[in-house]
DNA sequence: TGCAGGTCTTAACCCAGGTTAATGCCAGTC
DNA sequence: GACTGGCATTAACCTGGGTTAAGACCTGCA
């Protein structure tokens, strides 16, 4: 199986990229590196170099506060990439770490640059990536300040299932979720005790069951229902996305 | 005064820019449109259209929940542009609107493709300036999950500061900043009332106030302690950004 | 096989911030 | 110069979730 596979699978929800260009991508890609679990693929204040492709595992951007405390402010599955352009920015104002052994192809700053100048249907697909990424994070300021924890959980749950099944990381209703509760709080902006207290909440609501690293969902359509979820911002629907029209003639 | 100015002083933080290039972003950009205070410039579920370059007042990004409760998830100051690349989706997940009258340049889409096309280094600033941007809004993830409302607030208070400074919207340790107490809250993810006692609490403390529109920072120093401020994040300093090298050469 | 360190679970107690509601203070505007 | 509607301010009361702490449950390792 071709190791970037899923990123290219998630790329051509945006648009239906030529061989050429897959194959760019693919040849550009072809290092892979392995990590273990808790480990840093770069920390903040960190010089910047490539960017990473997720190809199996988990990993998060997270930023520490002084006090030692510390919020994710995303995960990276499998066909993500992390950082399209941080090359651009001389240091990390944050850290990405893994939370599970990852598998990661880097594709270093040269040949990022040249993708992108010379391929402009896979340019724009790397771009289009990014907006979706940012969507996720706007939409999680709104999670983290606006919903109860109940809520709030739900609603991650129902993002995280969503973009795993969208890689084909899903059986039926259930996924790996390598994820510890006191990870989870880290995420939610809660503490790890009233992350218990809602799993445990969720379980007897026979809503979800979330142990032994594996998500359960019960009832898809009732936790969607309460967390208020609305799939449009993950732009996973090919119909939400469009091609400017200068754009779409050389796409046939 | 060139209408975009401010927004090439901002791009010309990451680098300066060719006389050329950024000609071509004036003559690109010289359809100005106003807009009253509560307005949109465009709505969630929209159509997405040009960008819009902010040259005068206050606009933001929100997203409405089901329940009617609102979250400002980023604030455009002059000099700010809105969306880059919004016109690869489809349609918005989010709104964009004013909170008080604004004047904007719009950039039609085709002058964004035409510009990216034709010069790099316009087109590095401009993805610096969309990188800026994603830090911003992960830094407020941190923000709402994080700190108490007097920490929260004093933080949104330094960023809008030095933001307005770096586009010399400040006098002294002033600036205007058209905001309602309750806009404030939407903001912050706090009540207005709560938002009331905090903003009492600063002002008694003798470290901002807040009135009349007008924000005074009495003490920049304390109010950057209990924030936690740290204005890396920015990257408004020209030592915090670099230059691919195979990009360095093009620019003398 | 027993021990150690991480993780999960539960209970008891507490407080930051939400909610409701009343009051005051404008700036228009007819 | 009264009337209206939007803001700001304050008080009284309540609750979701934090904190602390203790016990149970794993899993790997010696």
């Amino acid at each position: 199986m071709i190791r970037v596979s899923r990123l290219i699978r998630k790329l051509e929800i945006f648009a239906p990229l030529p061989e050429e260009e897959k194959r760019a991508l693919i040849d550009a890609s072809s290092t892979i590196r392995r990590y273990g679990a808790h480990e840093d693929l770069i920390q903040e204040g960190a010089l910047t170099d490539g960017v990473k492709i997720i190809l199996d595992g988990l990993a998060c951007r997270y930023k520490v506060l002084p006090d030692g405390r510390r919020q994710i402010v995303a995960y990276f599955v499998p066909g993500d990439m992390c950082d399209l352009r941080v090359f651009l920015l001389k240091r990390m104002d944050h850290s990405i770490g893994t939370l599970c052994p990852v598998e990661a192809a880097l594709l270093p700053q040269e040949s990022v640059l040249e993708l992108t100048e010379r391929y402009p249907r896979l340019t724009r697909a790397l771009w289009w990536s990014t907006l979706v990424e940012e969507a996720i994070t706007r939409e999680w300021i709104v999670n983290v300040g606006h919903r109860t924890a109940f809520e709030r959980m739900a609603h991650l749950f129902c993002e995280i299932f969503t973009r795993l099944q969208s890689v084909g990381l899903t059986q039926d209703n259930r996924c790996d979720l390598p994820l510890t509760q006191s990870e989870l709080a880290d995420t939610l902006a809660l503490s790890a005790v009233h992350v218990n207290r809602t799993l445990m909440d969720m379980r007897r609501a026979r809503l979800v069951t979330f142990q032994g690293k594996q998500l359960i969902i019960h009832d898809r359509q009732a936790l969607q229902s309460v967390a208020g979820f609305d799939p449009n911002y993950l732009h996973l629907d090919g119909e939400t996305n469009r091609l400017p029209a200068a754009f779409k003639r050389n796409t046939a």
